[in-house]
Order: structure tokens, then C-alpha cells, then sequence
DNA sequence: CCTCCTTGTTCCGCATTGCGGGATGTTAGT
DNA sequence: ACTAACATCCCGCAATGCGGAACAAGGAGG
């Protein structure tokens, strides 16, 4: 499954995902080391990746850091991301049937990315404005709507990386998260208790690209009062047809379609 | 220089140069006319990059697309990037000095992208807003600034995904770009002269990293009026100084340091 | 100052991996 | 139905990448 072809590319990937937010700049042994690679395959590695500007070396040290041709391939798959486009008019029907704000967010590997695009000015030609706001996946709805479906390297990666408290109600413990993740699992929602930010609450539902993986989630929330828990599993159903509705409009097929 | 190691990621990073903002999806048979590989090879290495995440294959089947996982690392390098804070003291005393508005944007390798970053809220963790501005890189100063200092073959894709005029001071023709981009190679800075935006001029000057690549540039800008071309000259020393302190900052020796 | 240990870098022979021409499915157009 | 164009699969050959080991460069500690 892992290993068809090109295995070589395998390792690259390993290598390149040792890096993350809290892991900037790492050295030769210990990309080696969190690979389980030899010294010396790891070095030749590092060294072809470092050829195709995947990594950069730093100046002083025997420190590489993740390089610039991976935000600039990053910048394109966000550029021709249409998701938001595709998803508007579901997010539009889902914000009126609730009456509650709706949020639709990209899950990056390890937070939630919430975009918004401005095609802006009157010129109106190339001159975009992207807002991304950031949030932590464990603890908001359309986070934990999202990791439950990762596959499971990355799942443990995320509870590896360590949960912070937000609020009284913040999953910190790797066990009460990975419960919670199983029962979103079951049900197919999330919900968000006031985890992330007092007197938020929200129903949530992941979706999924033509390739069937979970690569986002909207969601509908509103303050405490209003969002009751009796409230949160009425409105789920609203919010989970709409999330497929997205999907399938990314070219998602559902399973068992014969 | 390009074939040392692990050949076969040369050629995986030349299929996935095929994609551009231009060129969202494309079929095995384009990929394999771009890069020049057979097909059946160009299709062994499609599989491969799909196997990692780095394509993804559309609904319709015989069209592929960058992938979400290339999204999640440049948004690791976005976030890693400190380009930002290590720029700000030299931009905050440019801008004092110059009374003129200071840009810092980072090219993606076809535009350019101007990052702001909050790191909101009371919380204060890891709830960042970052809002990109993305403008052309061959009618900003920024732009030109950074791309005159590019390896030859993004200069070139550059300019073949065309010119939009947006005002008449444009550059649209190849071969003037092409030479205000030699000219800007040989005195070290570029100026815009209301190029992009009617009564917006501004002068700028490219930032290294510590590989020595040109990443981004810097520009004092402001109104036409203030902002003559004998003003803009006698500017430029100042701007190209500061860019230098912020490339060393960022790691960069200058050559023949003996 | 010398020694030991850690870590980056280079070498080289072996066999695994990827290569690519051609065969085989599959879809679309007439 | 016939053809054309294209995606996908197959398989024998050899180039490619593998990784153990040697080498080099520091740094810490005695």
C-alpha cells in the first residue's frame, strides 16, 4: 500500500514530514533518528531534497528547515483550492436553515485553516486578498469533525504535539480525545462543547475530496444559550447532509454505489 | 548540478512543475509532453506522487491536481517563516527614515505575496490570523526587484504565462520586461513608476536567505508626486541597504568574504 | 594536549528499483 | 462498429539508490 512505486519518494516524505510548527530546523541525525533511515541514506536524501529546494540548509549549522518551493507549490494548491467557491451556496442554505453562523475550514495536518478569498479591486484582475485565521483541531468543532477521520499516524502526531487548555471544557487528555474521536467516528459529527472558546458552541461535519479523504469540515455554531446539546443533535443531520452535499460537489462518490 | 542523487525526485518535482495557478489539473499525456518523460514513466511517477499525497486524481478520472499534502507543507513553511519578525526592526527604521510607506513580500514563485500576521486574541496561543495579499510580481517593484534575481527558467515561465496591463505604464512586452529586468540585475534595485497602480511609485530591493536564493523583497513606496524618479534614486541606497541587513539577518554571507 | 565520542560526509560493491517499449484496457467520436 | 487517443499494466534489463563502513571535523572532559 505505502511502497508501490517509486519507493524512494517514500522516504523523502518521511523525511520532509518530520519537520512541523514546533519542529522548524532539525539536523542530519536526528531526521535520521525519527525516520529509523541510516545516517547515510538520510544524508543523501536531505541532499536531493535540498537540490529541489524542498529543504534549505542553515547558514551556520548543520540545521535544514522545510524550503521555500514547498510554499510555493503550497501557495498553488491554495490558489486553485475551489472548494470555497463549490461550497458557498451549501453554506449560504445551511446559514439560513439555522440561523446560526456557518464556518467552513481546511484542515492543514495539524490545525484548522479557516480561508477566506477576496477577489478584491476594481481592477479585479490578480490582486487577491486570502485571510487565514488558525485554530487547533482538538478542540474546536470543525477540528475534531476532521481529525476523526485522518488516518491514524496522523491522529496520533496531532495528540503527540500536545493539547493546550483553552477553556474548563478542553479535551486535554489524549484518552478523553481519542473517546471522543471514536464516538465522532460512529455518529459521523462533531460537536463542540465550549472547548475552544467560552459560550461557543457547535455541530460539525466533515468533507471529502473526489479522493475520499477527509480534507475539511463546516460547521454551524452559535453562542451557549442558544446551542444546547438537545439543539446540537437536531441540527446535526442539516449540517452533515450538507457537508456530503459538499463532497459530492468536489467529486466525492459515496461507497456501495452499485 | 540538478542530477546528483535520487534522480527520480528530479523528475517527481518536474511533474508536479507542470501545475500552476494557470494550469490547475492536467492528464497524464500533458504531464508527460511537459517534462518531456514517456508516458508510461510520466504515469509510474504520477502514482507514486499520488501514493504520497502530493496529487490527487479528479473525479473525471484522467485529470490530476496538486494535493492537499503539498497545502499542509507550505503551510508549515508559512508559519516557520520568520522573514517577518526578523525583518520588522529594519523595516520600522526604513520606513523612519525614508517617511514612506515599507512593503515586505515574499515571492511564491509566480506572484507576490505580502503576509501579515496577527497573533490574536486574548488567548494569545495559537489562534494567528494571517492575511495575504497577492499581487504580480512583473509590474511591482517588489516584484521586479525579486524576480530579475531568479534562475533563469522561472524569469522565463513568468513572462510566458503573459502580462495583464493594468495601467500604461505596463510592462506587457517580453522584451522590455526582459531588459528593465537586466537593468535591475546590473544596479542592484528596481523601481516601479505607477506600473501596477496609477500614482503609486516606490523603489525595492531583494532579500536573500541563508541559501543565497532571492526570497522576497522590500520597497519604500508612495505617491507620484513625492516620489520622483530622482527621488526614488537617491532613495534606492537606503532600501538596498536595509534588504542586505535583513538577508544577513536571515543568514546570508556575502560572497568573496576571505 | 591528547582522547573519546558524537555527528556530518564520502566511498563503493551489490541488488533493488525504476525504466520505457510495447501490449492491453477503456472512452469518445463518427 | 470501427478507429483513434489515451490511460494503465507488464516485464526484462541495467542504472540507480542503498547502507555498512571508513573518514573527517568538532567538542567535551580528563
Amino acid at each position: 500500500m505505502e511502497t508501490k512505486n517509486v519507493k524512494s519518494l517514500g522516504k523523502m516524505v518521511g523525511v520532509l514530514d518530520c519537520f512541523s510548527t514546533t519542529e522548524r530546523s532539525l539536523s542530519v541525525s536526528e531526521i535520521a533518528e525519527r525516520t529509523g533511515l541510516p545516517r547515510s541514506t538520510a544524508h543523501r536524501s536531505i541532499l536531493a531534497l535540498k537540490e529541489v529546494g524542498f529543504l534549505e540548509q542553515e547558514r551556520s549549522r548543520d540545521q535544514y528547515r522545510l524550503g521555500m518551493r514547498l510554499f510555493q507549490l503550497g501557495a498553488t494548491v491554495l490558489n486553485n483550492l475551489d472548494l470555497q467557491r463549490k461550497a458557498r451556496p451549501f453554506c449560504e442554505t445551511l446559514n439560513s436553515l439555522t440561523s446560526e453562523s456557518v464556518h467552513l475550514c481546511v484542515f492543514d495536518g495539524e490545525r484548522m485553516v479557516f480561508v477566506e478569498r477576496a477577489t478584491g479591486g476594481p481592477t479585479g484582475d490578480q490582486n487577491d486578498t486570502i485571510v487565514m485565521e488558525i485554530s487547533p483541531c482538538y478542540c474546536t468543532g470543525v477540528g475534531k469533525a476532521t481529525l476523526a477521520f485522518q488516518p491514524q499516524p496522523i491522529i496520533d502526531r496531532v495528540i503527540a504535539a500536545g493539547q493546550d487548555r483553552f477553556t474548563a471544557h478542553t479535551l486535554v487528555e489524549p484518552e478523553a480525545l481519542r473517546r471522543e474521536l471514536e464516538e465522532i467516528r460512529a455518529c459521523g459529527y462533531a460537536l463542540d462543547r465550549e472547548e475552544h472558546k467560552l459560550n461557543v458552541r457547535c455541530v460539525a461535519a466533515p468533507i471529502r475530496n473526489s479522493a475520499g479523504r477527509v480534507i475539511a469540515s463546516v460547521s454551524s455554531s452559535g453562542p451557549a444559550k442558544r446551542m444546547s446539546e438537545e439543539r446540537q443533535h437536531e441540527l446535526a443531520p442539516y449540517v452533515v447532509s450538507h457537508a456530503e452535499a459538499i463532497s459530492k460537489q468536489l467529486g466525492w462518490v459515496p461507497p456501495e454505489q452499485a
